[in-house]
DNA sequence: AATCGCTGTCATCTG
DNA sequence: GCCAGATGACAGCGA
């Protein structure tokens, strides 16, 4: 991840190896095989994934561990169902290997392109990849839709299928984004490539594929820089795909090139795509076109360009950056839209940069669909035009659980990089502001450290009173809730009152409180705080509502060190800390407190992961005694059949085998009175019965036969 | 409004 | 007896 993270820093254009490296890789084979999110870095696992939440890691996609109330098994019986279908289509049966999906377009400068005022819709290009869907059934519907599509004509079409990759990313586009100019990504469903996965999957079990990626693409071609795209494609083509490769194609070819993935599939479109899709031939006349006939171009380009002359502000506003995917949305959804558009302020500090245009059905028309709101011309059409079909065309595909799931693998850093670098070169906004923008929520573990170098742990050591701050974050083995605490806003905080802490338990899960901005530390309203809408002005209170109530007592006590620390301070330490700054009594009782609360806050996490490992084991206990005692089931069950069969070919033989020899008087051997019996060294000898067969015997003769047993 | 999951906290027990 | 840790129970919050 710091690799990562360092790519970023160096240029837009990494966010295209975001895509590829991070944000769009979906390898499903582990999700499906384990308890791995879909989404993988490429790197391997992460800090941030293991700062992912153990609650999320329980459920896979075999169905054995899957949690009882998992909604994706919804997706696995319904995916389960549909490939019976796709079975019974019949065989030969060629499986694409991958699923590749870009989710970038990139924005071009404001000034470049004047967009016409009535442009209609996004591009073929965007249609040719997504079909439209009104509504949130429809979305699904549709998302089936584009399972069998890929799937279905590969089992009853004619002619031979690719081997790999049942869509394919144009070449151009793969060229296209390695452009230096501002790329954003916009949103894409994973639920397309989870569904169409178990169509693979389920199919053929064993099929050792990985979904690396789904593919959208948006390049938001720049004008000046289409002929140099042109002369990459022709270089591109030229070379057999052999040149040097930027740290773009780089990435791409991480997800396409590695996979296999170039050069061959099929279109990604349905077949019931009103706008029967050839991607390839879109993009090549979409790149192909000189730079003066973007003015009368492909009707299917021109909307497209058109779209970049619309505000850029205003299109990106609605446009959806990874980190915008990944905040939150709650607070922000308390911003009243704009001209229909929820929109967020770029200048906001700690805000989105670039606006989720609407992941809600609530929030959308009703001809429109959630998921799919981020495509940059679609996005853009609908924000200047009331929406169209075509912006629900493109929503249909598009899903923020992609992004969610990056937001899961903490790549905070990396995003807000990427926006940062964004929003700094389209508005303009001081990079340095930009830095802030760190969205912890301050509640959970994936909550990340604010080192001591961090702007806000500088401006409180110097701004408060006391220094010792600085050291805030290095606290180890706490939760980050106090550890990523900015405490900029403490300086107000005054001395010490046993009334401001001693009454009530606040549980305030969030630990949001914007009152201690306010110089009165008496107040502490949870409530109050849980309640204020978010503004785009409040970045101050945004780091206060981090801070912990314990945090801000042990501020308020002008303790010298954080709650963290005193959480995590050994015993003697905090033992010194409590007598060797002449506390009250109250004060130190507040200062265990503070440490009982911190500790016990630990061990009930720690408790809880462990308790659901423990049943998570034993599911799979479970699970794999109930699948050994079917086995030994079978097993017995074949060994009787086997032992059956054995017992009458024995029979058998020893018939026929009596039936050959004859005693001394030349009398036939009978099998009542004869028995073979086979020796340690193999050999066969044939032993008279000495008793006689119970079979022969009558009830009344027992005691006779026990008698002439007894007689000998 | 009801429900569920997550989380923090308290009380209690154990080593 | 104190402390740290573990855990059940409860409550608050958000989805």
């Amino acid at each position: 991840m710091q690799n990562v993270k360092k790519y970023f820093t160096e240029g837009l254009i990494q966010f295209t190896i975001l895509l590829s490296l991070i944000g769009v890789r979906v390898d499903v084979d582990s999700y499906l095989n384990g308890s791995y999110s879909p989404l993988e870095i490429s790197d391997g696992p992460s800090s941030a994934y293991i700062q992912t939440p153990f609650h999320s890691l329980r459920d896979n996609w075999d169905g054995y561990s899957v949690h009882p109330k998992c909604p994706e098994l919804d997706y696995f019986f319904a995916c389960r169902r549909l490939l019976d279908e796709v079975r019974a289509l019949g065989s030969p049966i060629r499986f694409p290997t991958q699923l590749s999906a870009w989710l970038v377009h990139q924005v071009p400068d404001s000034s470049e392109f004047r967009e016409p005022p009535n442009s209609t819709s996004n591009s073929n290009v965007s249609a040719g990849l997504l079909s439209e869907s009104t509504g949130e059934e429809a979305n699904d519907t549709e998302l089936l839709a584009v399972d069998e599509s890929h799937t279905a004509p590969q089992l009853s079409g004619p002619g031979p299928y690719p081997s790999t990759g049942a869509c394919e990313i144009p070449n151009e586009a793969n060229i296209s984004t390695s452009i230096s100019s501002p790329i954003l990504a916009t949103k894409i469903s994973h639920h397309v490539v989870k569904k169409y996965y178990v169509c693979i999957y389920k199919i053929v079990p064993k099929l050792p594929v990985s979904i690396t990626a789904v593919v959208i693409v948006f390049v938001y071609a720049i004008k000046t820089e289409v002929e140099e795209l042109k002369g990459r494609i022709q270089e591109y083509g030229d070379e057999g795909r052999e040149e040097p490769v930027s740290l773009t194609q780089l990435a791409l070819s991480s997800t396409l090139e590695h996979e296999g993935l170039l050069g061959s599939g099929a279109p990604l479109s349905s077949s019931e795509d009103p706008h029967p899709p050839d991607i390839d031939q879109h993009w090549s006349q979409f790149l192909s076109l000189p730079i003066y006939e973007f003015d009368d171009l492909d009707p299917l380009v021109p909307q497209q360009l058109s779209d970049l002359d619309a505000d850029i502000s205003s299109a990106i506003s609605q446009d959806v950056s990874l980190r915008d995917a990944m905040v939150t949305g709650s607070v922000y959804d308390m911003i009243p839209p704009r001209g229909g558009v929820r929109t967020l302020v770029a200048r906001q500090p700690r805000g989105p940069l670039f606006r989720l245009e609407s992941t809600n059905s609530s929030n959308s028309s009703p001809g429109t669909t959630t998921g799919l709101v981020a495509l940059p011309n679609a996005v853009v059409v609908n924000g200047t035009r009331n929406g169209s079909s075509s912006h629900g065309a493109l929503e249909g595909c598009l899903d923020e659980a992609v992004f969610d799931q990056i937001n899961l693998l903490g790549l905070d850093g990396c995003l807000e990089t990427m926006d940062a670098q964004l929003l700094g070169i389209l508005q303009g906004i001081d990079p340095r502001v930009l830095e802030d923008l760190d969205s912890d929520s301050g509640l959970s573990l994936e909550s990340s450290s604010r080192g001591p170098d961090s702007p806000s742990a500088s401006e409180v050591s110097s701004s408060s009173s006391s220094s010792f701050f600085e050291d805030e974050g290095g606290a180890t083995g706490y939760s980050s809730e106090v550890d990523s605490l900015p405490s900029k806003s403490i300086a107000n905080y005054h001395t010490w009152s046993p009334v401001d802490f001693s009454e009530s338990v606040w549980h305030d899960h969030s630990y949001s409180s914007a009152a201690f901005s306010e110089p009165s530390a008496t107040t502490f309203p949870h409530k109050a705080i849980k309640e204020e809408p978010f503004s785009d002005e409040d970045g101050e209170d945004d780091e206060a509502r981090e801070l912990s109530r314990d945090e801000l007592r042990t501020r308020a006590l002008h303790v010298p060190f954080s709650a963290a620390e005193i959480v995590s301070m050994p015993v003697e330490e905090f033992l010194e800390l409590l007598e060797g700054h002449g506390l009250s009594p109250t004060q130190v009782a507040f200062l265990r407190d503070i440490r009982r609360r911190g500790k016990n806050k630990l061990a009930a996490q720690n408790c809880r992961k462990r308790k659901l490992d423990a049943i998570t084991g034993l599911q799979e206990e479970v699970e794999r005694l109930q699948a050994q005692r079917s086995r030994l089931l079978r097993e017995r069950q074949h060994t009787a059949k086997a032992l059956g069969a054995a017992g009458q070919r024995m029979e058998h033989l020893s018939r026929d085998i009596f039936s050959r020899l004859r005693d001394g008087s030349g009398r036939p051997l009978t099998p009542e009175r004869y028995t073979l019996q086979c020796e340690a060294n193999g050999r066969v000898v044939v032993q008279h019965i000495r008793r006689p067969s119970v079979a022969t015997t009558t009830a009344g003769g027992k005691p006779d036969k026990r008698k002439k047993e007894k007689k000998p």
